[in-house]
DNA sequence: ACAATAATTGGAATAGTTCTTGATATCAGA
DNA sequence: TCTGATATCAAGAACTATTCCAATTATTGT
């Protein structure tokens, strides 16, 4: 069924296997839509963006695939407060800003040199794992 | 019903008016719970806890009682990642450490001085109104 | 005390996510 | 290549934290 010709040349090309993750078709369409849309969409968003190219696609399906593609380390789960979780490809230890007025959440950067350790009072022997940092608020264009 | 004399005088008194929000019992003893617990209780906690002294409080009434608290800045809601929300007494600006293994969670101070916008390249123009830092490890104790 | 307003209760509804089951696909070894 | 084992998928049911709703109760201001 799956076909390994390729099928556009001009589209991003996934590997079959990313982290030890088998590639499915599945996941493979969902990966890209990650890549190309970069607006944190949520399960829902992608589940109704990848039914373009897998019109039998399980909303269930892209969990699954999400869900396999964050254990493996290849994107991240971002949540916000109660929401909807989001899914985002920027691998890069980062925060969200999240405009309240617009909705559209940008990605925040450390400054460089920057880490989060040397700026927090943690326990004694914390070891850290990961790391989640959202901010919400206006941005004022003067 | 509510009684105005100090029923037990060793007891955290409450008064009748936060921040412009009107301490009705329920609230009084919700945000009792979260002084005295310290453990950043989710909601249910709270309910389980409350009912000792509010047998016919409602789980309906215990979110009540937390939403109001939250909006009069009285208390702070924590979420970790999709699981129940947490509520928090302490107003510092600080974060929240997870400890994987046992599940307690630590609060995270900053250190002296810093400031969150000081460390981060924030969107020119972001007007931050809230802060949510959650941290998740383990506690290493050679 | 009375009317107006606010809070509480209990149960039903909601929404996001996970689980279950049976079908399908892929892999590894003979 | 065949065969059994394993992994993935689809569809829908189930789950769970939270919110909503309607009826009751409490509180406030006049």
């Amino acid at each position: 069924m799956v076909s390994h010709s390729h099928e556009n040349s001009h589209e991003i090309e996934i590997p079959e296997e990313i982290s030890g993750l088998r590639m499915t078709r599945q996941r493979q369409e969902v990966y890209r839509i990650l890549q190309q849309e970069r607006n944190h969409p949520t399960a829902n968003d992608v589940f109704m963006r990848v039914k373009d190219r897998l019109p039998n696609i399980s909303l269930a399906t892209v969990y699954n695939c999400l869900e396999a593609l964050v254990q493996h380390g290849i994107i991240r789960q971002v949540n916000f407060d109660r929401e909807s979780s989001r899914y985002c490809p920027n691998l890069n230890e980062h925060g969200h800003f999240h405009d309240e007025v617009t909705g559209v959440i940008h990605d925040v950067d450390f400054k460089p040199g920057v880490h989060l350790a040397d700026v927090l009072n943690l326990p004694p022997g914390a070891l850290i794992e990961d790391v989640e940092i959202t901010l919400r608020g206006k941005i004022t264009t003067p």
